[in-house]
RNA sequence: GCGCCAAUAGCUCAGUUGGAUAGAGCAACAGCCUUCUAAGCUGUAGGUCAGAGGUUCGAGACCUCUUUGGCGUACCA
């Protein structure tokens, strides 16, 4: 995918510039280690065969994660070593292992010969109490690092059209756009969300039309429908009629071209209808935590992109037709051709596209521009692309496109002739009453302050998890029944963690004054899940770096549930509050409290309401 | 037709970028609430990683072909 490998490009490795205080401490460890290792084979190799360069020619010694904890902590597979060494890897793992037993000058921990594998059993206490010290003076902004904190990142996403509500589809858009937003942002980029409203358009004059002849002047406030819904009621009655008469394309044609004309009463009705979606629109956004630092309007927009497409006409970077049209040759890079101004003069959606890039280069200048879009649209950017960069604009190489996949139903797409749209605000209604239920159900009312927001943070972290669950570029299945349940692999599994350790820690608040005096002691946190949980807490922000790289919220979402059940599974267990001796609760209050900050920031980062009780 | 993308348990998805016995959740079955929130925990069962070749010490991952599905190839967006 190339706009990961243009990230890659971009992004400094994370641990050249790491700076005081951001310490990524697994990473150093694993580091250390490698270094130790890799110089103990060059000197093996040195001895035996005079000279350590086969070993640098076979290739770099490379550092794994052992399939089980009972192995190690990292293990350095020995394959490729064999042949130049004239040793089977098990038996290179043996002599490491035991060259290694003897030296004094090593950092604590244990080296096992595991068949080709040398692995090493790392001491967790010193990493556990340093832990201890970087995420409570980071708090909120542990795991977060500086590899792009040179970078402006723009990313638009959501791109609404307002001549219909939102849907499903939307909502994997909204739910990439804003998470991709925060991990760059966490990543140390200077990020800038914009969004792009196609509020012109042949598509939105049909609903305009169909409203002038059925709509009897019904407006939000009569009808009682949030204004996204009443105006998407008139483009489906568009579709009806165009049935019955075939004449109504061509009258939205002409209706466009009034619009582009000037036509006031037009004008009047386009203004009126765009209201009253973009104050739907912003409701749904409130409500799924959406938010943008800037608003691009096509209406704005697609004057440049005309005049543009003018200069480039005059330049000799595009054709015209006979007709009129305006167009493209696309064949030195192996497409067809593409019609870049109709014939009639009115412009289509690469002309807008064209305008609104060069005016956001001018307002925000970036290093790079991510469009979050549907893969649907792989060609269109990729024509783009080729377009800016013909026209002679240098970022033209710094736009990308996060092509993500398309949200079908069980039995299929989702079509809107069908009536099979998931619609967002149906959706999320349908999720918030759920978790009222669920809530009611359990009895829990008496807990939670205000069980309408409980509910509604619920059904947010349900919806963004699921959404967020699968790699953006993957198309993905919405099964409605398994959306709602809050059993299992779910947002509200997550969500509870926290709370219940938020429960605790209310607990822990009333006696703390008896633990004040008692020190956090690393070395009493030696069970296995312990050892396991302060792992993958140092590792955090790896997952943050590795899900920047990749663009891939899914990663962050994975590493979530690995803590979530780990923890579980832990708490379970294992007493906390109550364990046997007051150093115990102190170290083990203290470990649950960094699992709980580290869920608190990767929740930020995947769009999970955080809750103190639910 | 051409181009792009995908195929892993009945279903939905992971799989550390080529390493050790392919993992979760749901659904099914069997257990665990006088104990820090049972939205939880444990166990059982479930796999020819679409198929065939190839590269490699080593392939679910890389290459080729085949099959199946999706998307694109609009003077729609």
């Amino acid at each position: 995918m190339f706009c990961s490998r243009y990230l890659e490009e971009h992004l400094k490795s994370p641990y050249d510039n790491t700076s005081e205080g951001e310490v990524i401490m697994m990473q150093q460890i694993r580091e250390t280690w490698k270094t130790i290792v890799e110089q103990e084979l060059i000197a093996y190799a040195t001895e035996k065969l005079e000279s350590g360069d086969a070993i640098r020619e076979a290739g770099p010694l490379i550092v794994q994660k052992p399939p089980k904890s009972e192995m190690g902590d990292l293990a350095f597979p020995l394959f490729i070593y064999a042949k130049v060494l004239r040793t089977a890897p098990q038996k290179i793992a043996e002599i490491l292992r035991d060259r290694l037993s003897g030296r004094q000058d090593l950092p604590a921990g244990e080296l096992l010969a595991a068949g080709p594998y040398l692995n090493v059993r790392v001491d967790l206490d010193a990493l556990a109490q340093q832990l201890y010290a970087v995420v409570s003076k980071q708090g909120d902004s542990y795991g977060t690092n500086s590899s792009l904190s040179q970078k402006r990142i723009m990313v638009e996403f959501s791109c609404p059209n307002t001549n219909k509500p939102l849907h499903l589809g939307h909502l994997r858009n909204d739910a990439i756009g804003e998470s991709v937003s925060a991990i760059l942002t966490a990543n140390g980029a200077q990020v800038h969300k914009v969004n792009l409203i196609n509020n012109r358009g042949v598509h939105i004059c049909k609903s305009m039309l169909a409203y002038q002849k059925f709509g009897n002047g019904e407006t939000p406030q009569s009808s009682g429908m949030k204004g996204d819904h009443l105006v998407g009621k008139y483009y489906v009655k568009f579709s009806q009629w165009e049935k019955e008469d075939p004449s109504a394309t061509e009258q939205a044609q002409e209706m466009l071209m009034q619009w582009e004309q000037g036509n006031p009463e037009v004008l009047a009705l386009w203004k009126q209808m765009n209201q009253w979606t973009l104050e739907g629109l912003a409701q749904t956004y409130a409500n799924t935590g959406i938010s943008f630092d800037a608003y691009y309007y096509e209406s704005e927009t697609y004057m440049l992109g005309k005049d543009t497409v003018m200069q480039g006409l005059e330049k000799g970077v595009f054709y015209q037709e006979e007709d009129g049209s305006i167009w493209i040759d696309l064949t030195p890079i192996n497409l067809d051709k593409k019609v870049l101004l109709r014939k009639d003069g009115t412009s289509l959606y690469i002309t807008q596209d064209i305008g609104t890039a060069i005016s956001r280069h001018a307002d925000w200048p970036f290093d790079s521009l991510i469009y979050v879009v549907a893969s649907e649209q792989m060609y269109h950017f990729k024509v783009l692309f080729y377009i800016l960069k013909q026209l002679g604009y240098s970022w033209a190489a710094d736009l990308h496109h996060l092509s993500y996949g398309m949200v079908n139903l069980p039995d299929g797409k989702m079509k809107s002739r069908e009536g099979t749209v998931v619609d967002a605000d149906n959706l999320f209604d349908e999720l918030t009453q759920m978790a009222m239920n669920e809530i009611k159900e359990k009895d829990r009312e008496d807990e939670i302050k205000d069980v309408g927001a409980t509910s509604k943070a619920i059904a947010l972290g349900a919806l963004n998890y699921y959404l967020l669950q699968v790699n953006p570029t993957k198309d993905m299945v919405f099964n409605p029944a398994e959306s709602i349940s809050f059993n299992g692999n779910t947002g509200p599994y997550l969500q509870y963690m926290g709370a219940r350790i938020s429960s605790m820690m209310r607990k822990f608040a009333a006696v703390q004054d008896e633990y004040e005096n008692i020190l956090f002691d690393s070395s009493l946190l030696a069970l296995h899940e312990e050892r396991e949980l302060v792992k993958l807490i140092a590792v955090f922000g790896e997952a943050i770096e590795e899900a920047g790289r990749n663009l891939n919220p899914a990663i962050i979402s994975s590493y979530l549930y690995d803590l979530s059940r780990l923890f579980s599974k832990y708490y379970h267990d294992y007493p906390i509050l109550r364990a046997e001796t007051p150093p115990l609760v102190k170290a083990r209050v203290t470990l649950v409290t960094m699992v709980l900050q580290v869920l608190r920031n990767a929740y930020a980062l995947v769009g999970i309401p955080f809750l103190e009780t639910m």
